[in-house]
DNA sequence: TCGTAATTGCAACTTAGTCGCATTTAGAAT
DNA sequence: ATTCTAAATGCGACTAAGTTGCAATTACGA
């Protein structure tokens, strides 16, 4: 098997969602570990690899009417705590999520919320300003502005 | 009157606070903007001036036991609105503010929560990886790690 | 196929933050 | 100083994102 391209599932099932997924890498975590695949977390997870723009727990669950809320939030969480996916926060009413692939940072437009993923941003290593901290190994940047269309 | 330090209120009053308050610079702010300083709004202020670090509004609460939870927030809401504070999210249970002073940033120890404000740091100008953002004028920017307590 | 631990659905719950409205306050006019 | 009015406050009810306890279901290895 290929490890690269990985087919989940095949058959259908009551959640009404195609199972068939093929994503780079992931199985690779999914065995490191230990992960279970469910049906409505592969559901989730198709969601969130499918979509262009980061999405939202309720985005999610629009799609996935079957699936309940605490199970989306749970999976959401879960997914998270691995890194196979981001949560972040635009200063929405909630949060958004989107896939762990290439690190990148997002502007978001303050009047109509649209928001563009930036693909590159080069940051100072913040170790050099800190006095307490032993390691720091992740950061936030989310830039705020207006898009052309709001001016 | 030398703008540059102003006293806003000698008396004391039924909050308990002395509203004695000095800040460079604000008294100019709260004139050019048409501003209003209650006494529940100086109090809030002078809290948060007074701060080494950044106060969650249940924290402001718990110092001014007498003003309400709706005012509270209806004034951090207010003073972040043009400026005078900022609200911050460093992925806690709420949100953070601070008197928005020097430009700065924040590293969060995931264990121990205690926040370092680091005093400095070079961005790369976000518009030119923008294609769909006519002005871009804010950001926000925090690092995440561990403290040296929590190694 | 069975057994067991993990996951899900459901409904109740939590809690940061908001809102409507009556009361109080600030500050300007008289 | 007193009166006036718009703005701000206090209060309690409310909202909504997210969480939790628990019984039912599912995954998956023996
Ligand atoms: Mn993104
Ligand atoms: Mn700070
Ligand atoms: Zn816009
Ligand atoms: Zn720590």
């Amino acid at each position: 098997m290929n490890t690269d391209e990985f087919e989940i599932s095949k058959k259908n099932n009551k959640f009404g969602y195609s199972s068939l997924i093929r994503m780079q890498g992931i199985p690779i975590l999914f065995k490191n570990l230990g992960y279970t695949l469910t049906k409505p977390r592969e559901a989730i997870l198709k969601v969130l690899y499918e979509s262009k723009k980061p999405l939202t727990a309720e985005q999610i669950k629009s799609k996935l009417s079957k699936i309940d809320k605490a199970t989306i939030y749970r999976t959401l969480e879960y997914f998270t705590e691995f890194r196979l996916i981001l949560k972040i926060d635009l200063r929405g009413d909630s949060f958004f999520y989107e896939m762990n692939d290439a690190h990148h940072h997002h502007i978001v437009c303050r009047k109509c919320r649209i928001i563009e993923e930036i693909e590159y941003c080069e940051l100072p290593n913040p170790m050099i300003y800190s006095k307490k901290f032993s390691f720091i190994n992740e950061h936030s940047l989310e830039f705020y502005g207006k898009c052309k269309n709001c001016v």
